[in-house]
DNA sequence: GAACCCTATCAATGGCGTTGTCAAGACATA
DNA sequence: TATGTCTTGACAACGCCATTGATAGGGTTC
């Protein structure tokens, strides 16, 4: 399944125009815009000018919205954040989450029912 | 270094009280209450409950004024760069640094016990 | 041509960070 | 003992920020 003869970067490939990404983060798109102006993303254009969220760009707002909606983190502590992670490798926010809410070897068990970002469960 | 014959941890011995702490870090004292409600420090207690900040104490307000004042963060950032220096090893807030304001020194060869921001080697 | 996108601007709302002050009480030291 | 500093708790003011919203004029897509 999940097409054996498809193994492309389909995760970095934009797909969604701002309304439709807008959506899918429950964020006004003049927030996704915002976040641009910040520096915090930087969705892919098309060649006249329109912006295409990919999947990962997807996965980086809803981290931006979980840091400022639930842990209450402001822009620039997110920019800080990205910042730390770029430095160390990678996956530095990953430590962030198995805070103490869940213990994630029990994720086989099936409904994966975070009290985190929703749609961080498969990075 | 550091006085002779004296291997103490005098960095972590608490001794400043919470006006002196408070000039030194260039905050109200005020401030330096918020922080401890909001738990970013604890600082020891007399056993008549006055507070006594050690210079371990001031150097990590000086971090939450640096993260604050130059970087714009807010309380909630630092407590997430807090928790999450503590999660994985140490010195996690080091890589902020070499950023662009550390281009001149390169002076030390191997001292990996001062973690803090250098704007405050004028203590 | 309708519905969407672009940039840019202005504004309202709510919340946060910091400082400040006031109170009433406990402590420290000369 | 008297003065000064500490304690907690409350209230407030100032400025800034995050988010959403609306508006304008113009381009893109179907």
């Amino acid at each position: 399944m999940t097409g054996a003869g498809r193994p492309d970067r389909d995760d970095s490939r934009p797909v969604y125009v701002i309304s439709v990404a807008a959506t899918l983060v429950s964020a006004h798109p003049r927030t996704l815009r915002i976040y641009e102006d910040e520096g915090l993303i930087c969705p892919a254009r098309t060649p006249t000018n329109i912006r295409l969220y990919s999947e990962e760009d997807i996965r980086r707002i809803l981290w931006i919205r979980h840091l400022t909606r639930d842990r209450g983190v402001n822009l620039a502590g997110v920019r800080t954040l990205f910042e730390l992670e770029e430095r160390l490798g990678k996956r530095i926010l990953e430590a962030l989450y198995d805070e103490g809410m869940r213990s994630r070897d029990a994720e086989l068990a099936g409904e994966p029912d975070v009290s985190v970002p929703h749609d961080l469960d498969h990075i």
